[in-house]
DNA sequence: CTATGGCACGGATT
DNA sequence: AATCCGTGCCATAG
């Protein structure tokens, strides 16, 4: 691995540093949060001269202090710029009492949950602690359009739980509120949904028939041929097609959550975590890039004295390889916290208004402008951004990577003019009026979008009423 | 004839 | 080197 990570990684690094160092460093920037915490567990065993250490350094003035921020840097730091810090996950700022109520009073209330919270919530009262960790994670592993991504049996054997439970849990989840969320597909959501109306007697009779039998002539419109199977006219057809229309939704995510893609709860436990200043709301944003959950690594001290007085020599290597692996250890973890802290940091000072805003206040970058303007390698950014996510002020949690995504606000924007719009757009007239917010994009683009946003095309989109409750 | 979606190409990004 | 993304072309449905 020659010069694709060598001599990158500070722009001050002072001298060559070993291979090692930088390919372990590399590794674990590449780890969540999550990742790192059994990670370190393994290091710590493998090696008696490391620790966790409940109390901590401060980055910035190298004093011990019990936890993050550090007070008085915080007050000192940079005021204009966002106040960014690296922390375990267990804890919270400075004032956890502040920190709690700060997260439940305020935010949670007013802004939007994300949809896995929603669900869960409904959930939760009726299951056993069991079947709530089932159902957390089927939660956490939802697409954008809320479908399972993994089959059940694959979270069964993961959570060791018998498949029977999950499956209980998937049917209980699929009649909560976005009815048909975490079902398989299209398909089952669909039929999910027609249960439900089925039950309170609002269904149509041809309906169920249509889903199973006519899928595909459904999606091409070709009532002819579905009336002649069934023998009715194709009046009756259209009919159950527009019943079809008006009381089911394809996507679950949709029928809520107007939101974008990454808003769906997926990922529920952030690696970075922004919030508002908990002491002055129009402050610097406070930035909280979470470690190990458990603390601080650093070199068991009573280690290090012991082995300066072992006297048999090989005892003694021994020893002191182990102290220099730990050494080493604690060195990279804090290079990988402090590339994630610096990286983070460039990241919300650029995009406030995307963090704080809309979709459409994204600012685009790429990995490649940052890796120039912090003098490391565009692969360490990738590293450090990728699988990672960020929960924002507004309680979403999205992927780190979202900040590198091209087109997420002109897919705001295409969201914007469709939900706006008076009569139904062509995809052409949307890419005109895409020209007036500054955007230039091809036609086809548009369609693209569209369909990333789960919206029907102009001709079936004429009246599309709210779907009945 | 118009609107849309599929396929695939080329350039940018990772 | 592999992948992603925007776009052009073409077939198809309305």
């Amino acid at each position: 691995m020659p010069n694709i990570i060598a001599g990158q990684f500070h722009s001050t690094s002072q001298r060559q540093l070993p291979a090692a160092h930088l390919t372990r460093t590399m590794q674990l920037l590449e780890k969540t949060c999550n990742e790192l915490d059994t990670e370190l567990e393994n290091e710590i065993n493998q090696n008696p001269a490391l620790e966790m250490s409940e109390e901590c350094r401060c980055p910035d003035c190298k004093k011990i202090i019990p936890s993050y921020p550090c007070q008085s840097c915080m007050t000192r730091l940079n005021p204009s710029g966002p106040i960014v810090y690296v922390a375990p996950r267990s804890r919270g700022s400075s004032s956890p009492e502040e920190y709690d109520e700060y997260y439940s009073n305020d935010n949670r209330l007013r802004d939007p949950e994300t949809l896995s919270e929603h669900v869960l919530k409904q959930v939760a009262p009726s299951i056993s602690p069991k079947e709530r960790l089932v159902a957390e994670h089927l939660l956490a592993r939802l697409d954008e359009h809320g479908f399972l991504i993994d089959h059940p049996a694959e979270i069964a054997s993961y959570l060791k739980v018998r498949l029977t439970i999950v499956e209980k849990v998937i049917s209980l989840i699929q009649r909560a509120d976005p009815i048909g969320v975490a079902s398989k597909n299209v398909m089952e959501c669909l039929m999910i949904q027609l249960e439900m109306l089925e039950e309170d007697g609002k269904s149509h009779p041809l309906a169920r028939k249509m889903l199973t039998d006519f899928w595909e002539h459904l999606g091409r419109r070709d009532f002819q041929t579905v009336a002649k199977k069934c023998k009715t006219s194709v009046d009756a057809i259209t009919k159950v097609a527009q019943f079809i229309k008006r009381n089911l939704t394809p996507y679950p995510s949709q029928s809520h959550w107007n939101n974008s893609a990454s808003a769906t709860g997926r990922y529920y436990r952030p690696d970075v975590e922004v919030i508002k200043n908990p002491y002055d709301e129009d402050g610097p944003l406070m930035v909280q890039v979470f470690s190990a959950s458990k603390g601080w690594l650093k070199v068991n001290s009573t280690v290090r004295t012991m082995v300066s007085k072992i006297e048999d020599p090989e005892k003694k290597d021994e020893w002191s390889a182990y102290l220099e692996r730990a050494a080493l250890f604690v060195k990279c973890m804090r290079q990988r916290d402090n590339a994630m802290k610096r990286i983070v940091k460039l990241i919300v000072e650029r995009q406030p208004k995307f963090i704080l805003g809309n979709d459409k206040d994204l600012i685009p970058m790429t990995r490649a402008q940052l890796a120039i303007e912090l003098s490391l390698h565009e692969s360490t950014i990738s590293r450090a951004v990728a699988n990672k996510t960020i929960s924002l002020p507004n309680g979403r949690i999205i992927p780190l990577s979202t900040f590198f995504d091209r087109s997420l606000a002109i897919r705001a924007a295409v969201r914007k003019i469709i939900e706006e719009e008076k009569t139904a757009m062509t995809d052409e007239q949307v890419a005109n009026k895409l020209v007036d917010h500054g955007y230039k994009v091809a036609r086809r683009t548009v369609a693209k979008y569209r369909s990333m946003l789960g919206i029907l095309p102009a001709n079936l989109r004429a009246r599309q009423l709210p779907r009945a409750v």
